[in-house]
DNA sequence: AAACTAAAGCTTTTT
DNA sequence: GCTTTAGTTT
């Protein structure tokens, strides 16, 4: 791309931002204000027209998917490949220094990485050693990690020992977990940067090497830096002191990690010669929602000013609905997003449903299942993750392929079997001596091995598994059944649990063994799939950074949002606004916020008034609608998955109620119905464009999406 | 090794 | 109130 397409594409503020390339610089970006464009631009702009070496350019975030994304961005922009160089998390940037230097540390350089699971276990460890109560193991590590971030090492701990608050215990806890790590050669996550910022400090000529070798550093999503993090930032800038930083300071919502949004505001005093650049254009939202966002924002004291505007229209009012209980709200959430799919303009990944706590998840998603919509839940445990769900596809797994000793070793004693511990150590052991699957291990066990018990036991279910297997040809539904069956699966389980069973039973119909396990995996939450046409269900935290078309905010009640935590402390009260503030401005075209009057949460049903937030909305922004804004059409036929995928009803056509098409004249609309002969099949089409039509298959030319 | 009992915790989350 | 998990018992 030419130098000057590349800055065509950039409204004056950006452009600004890419063209200052010397001394410090902050970028204000608001919300959808093209921020990851700018730093994506800017990386290519400093190589291509001020001859910097890509290698010599530096840029963080803090998640490997903003990373990699960032990465590729720039690949395309540039054409090239950009392997090897400083693009990655502030962790994996630091690990990447650490394993060329820390010897001077006196760690060696194949130190291994704790991660969460490790350390807390560590600290567990040391609690029992110093016989204390080891159940607040989590606080224990928490806090030493916030000790970390903040760079205050247990040395630095130890030095403030005639503070009035100094914590004798936790001193002496936190000074053992380090010196374990050092016996172990491990760091934590938090070590990671710190002793980075450490290694910098003690060893300038270190520092002076990597000052040399990189010139210019970029940080995206600055407002969610601890101390740590932007030492080392500062630290990396050197002596050129080319550090450009980009955030959004009401965005930040990272505080109970360490998150300091001081660092921010106080960037400018650091480097008094920066430059500061204001992104205010948003090219996401409706006038309407910016205008709702910007009179929630407003409301906090402390905040770098910015006034977001668009060039889009003013756009459809907000919706706020008031519910009885959080099954009515989801309900209600459930039928607006039925109504406006069938309207035939989103599909269903256009929607995303945001909440604060993933335990509002659970109303959502039954309320979704009984409208037989897909969704998919982030963070949380969805469906396909409950443990009885896990175990059937695990089963199916199995049966499918053996070899998978991952689904093997989850269903070997599931239900139990008397094969626990240590005999499946003991085939684990017989399959690395012998280099062979699991599976195959087990037989060899069960004819050759000395225990007499132990072979029937493994003999045992090596017979389940290989009767299930001769059938597995069988349709899925009854296939599950004789799982659930031959192995007693459906004997042992709770109650309870049966349900989604049958679920996952009736979802697999119409579909064979590999659709069915594909089907299941596919849903298998982190690894996300763009192309499955899904809801989307996540934290409001999650959703930074994402964006929808059509955005509901559920939970808008005092206590949730703001949560009961944050109401006595300002900052924290701050912090839920701007929590707030990016649920709103995820929207695209429509926002949906909801409430209930009354919600199971924990232990009792609490009694729960709307958000305070929500008068801060100026009132021009949206309807009060009461039980049910968006009025009910006439009553659809209720899409589920099983209707969506079974064949064998008429007409056998693939254009069945649910379904989206476009038609060459109207465009988009939704199959609402359809009837008549194999070779004469009619079907009612509801077009965002015209309303409902019915045509004729074979005249209608219609393409299916 | 499994079944039982007791007890804690319960906001948000990435590396 | 419910789920998860740690510890104890059989």
């Amino acid at each position: 791309m030419s130098k000057n397409s590349l800055l065509n594409d950039l409204n004056p503020q950006q452009r600004d931002a890419v063209l200052h390339t010397k001394g410090p610089l902050l970028i204000l970006a608001g919300a959808g204000s093209g921020k990851t464009k700018v730093i994506t631009y800017r990386f290519a702009h400093l190589a291509s027209a001020q001859k910097v070496s890509p290698a010599s350019i530096l840029a963080m975030t803090f998640t490997n998917k903003a990373a990699g994304e960032m990465r590729s961005r720039i690949e395309t922009l540039m054409n090239r490949s950009l392997k090897g160089l400083w693009i990655g998390t502030f962790h994996a940037l630091s690990n990447r220094i650490l394993r060329k230097e820390i010897d001077r540390l006196g760690f060696h350089r194949d130190f291994v990485i704790y991660d969460d699971d490790d350390s807390n276990s560590l600290v567990r460890s040391i609690l029992k050693e110093f016989k204390m109560h080891e159940a607040i193991y989590k606080g224990i590590a928490s806090r030493i990690s916030s000790m970390k971030a903040a760079l205050i090492g247990p040395n630095e701990f130890l030095n403030n020992e005639t503070s009035l608050d100094f914590d004798e215990k936790f001193a002496r806890v936190y000074v053992r977990y380090q010196d374990e790590l050092k016996k172990n050669n491990a760091l934590d996550f938090d070590d990671l940067i710190m002793d980075t910022v450490r290694l910098f400090e003690e060893h300038p000529a270190v520092l002076k090497k990597y000052n040399k070798e990189i010139s210019h550093i970029m940080v995206d999503e600055f407002q969610d830096t601890n101390t740590a993090q932007y030492r080392l930032s500062r630290l990396l800038a050197g002596e050129h002191q080319n550090l450009c930083v980009v955030g959004d300071d009401d965005q930040s919502i990272y505080r109970f990690r360490g998150a300091d949004v001081r660092n921010i505001m106080s960037f400018e005093k650091d480097f008094p010669s920066a430059r500061v650049i204001k992104l205010e254009q948003n090219y996401r939202s409706t006038q309407v929602i910016l205008d709702a966002a910007g009179g929630v924002i407003s409301q906090n004291p402390v905040r770098k000013l910015k006034k977001l505007w668009t060039e889009k229209n003013e756009g459809e009012k907000l919706y706020y609905c008031v519910a009885n209980s959080e099954n009515d709200e989801a309900r209600y959430i459930a039928k607006s997003i039925r109504e406006l799919y069938l309207k035939g303009k989103y599909s269903y990944s256009d929607f995303a449903v945001l909440y604060r706590m993933n335990l509002q998840a659970r109303a959502l998603e039954e309320a979704l299942r009984v409208y037989g919509m897909p969704y998919r839940i982030i963070g949380g445990i969805s469906f396909y993750h409950r443990r009885e769900v896990k175990d059937i596809i695990s089963y199916l797994k199995v049966i499918n392929n053996p070899k998978d000793s991952v689904s093997l070793k989850r269903i070997i004693n599931c239900p139990p079997r008397g094969i626990g511990d240590t005999t499946t150590a003991r085939i684990e052991n017989e399959a690395k001596k012998k280099n062979k699957s699991f599976f195959d291990a087990m037989k060899s066990l069960s004819s050759s091995s000395d225990s007499a018990a132990l072979k029937e036991k493994i003999s045992d279910f090596i017979e389940i598994i290989d009767e299930l297997t001769a059938k597995r040809g069988m349709a899925p539904p009854q296939l599950i059944q004789l799982v659930l069956e031959k192995t007693g699966y459906i004997k042992w389980v709770e109650k309870e649990r049966i349900e989604n069973i049958t679920e996952i039973i009736r979802m697999a119909e119409g579909m064979n063994l590999q659709e069915l396990i594909d089907a299941a995996s596919l849903f298998s939450g982190a690894d996300e799939r763009v192309d499955s046409n899904c809801i989307t269900l996540m934290t409001l935290h999650s959703a930074k950074g994402l964006e929808f078309p059509v955005v509901f905010i559920a939970g808008v009640e005092n206590g949730l949002l703001p949560h009961f935590h944050a109401m006595q402390n300002p900052e924290e009260l701050h912090e839920e606004r701007r929590l707030f503030y990016v649920g709103i401005t995820r929207a695209k075209d429509i926002l949906i916020l909801s409430s209930a009057k009354k919600r199971r949460l924990y232990s009792s049903i609490q009694e729960l008034e709307p958000s305070s937030f929500l008068s801060e909305i100026p009132s021009g922004c949206y309807f009060y609608t009461g039980m049910m804004p968006i009025p009910m059409v006439e009553s659809v036929p209720r899409i589920t998955p099983k209707r969506l995928r079974t064949v064998d009803f008429s007409p056998p056509s693939i254009f069945l109620p649910g379904v989206r098409v476009k038609h060459p004249k109207w465009g988009i609309g939704v199959v609402r119905d359809s009837y008549g002969e194999t070779d004469d099949v009619k079907v009612m089409v509801n077009f965002s464009t015209v309303g409902v039509k019915r045509l004729s298959l074979k005249f209608a030319n219609l393409e299916r999406l």
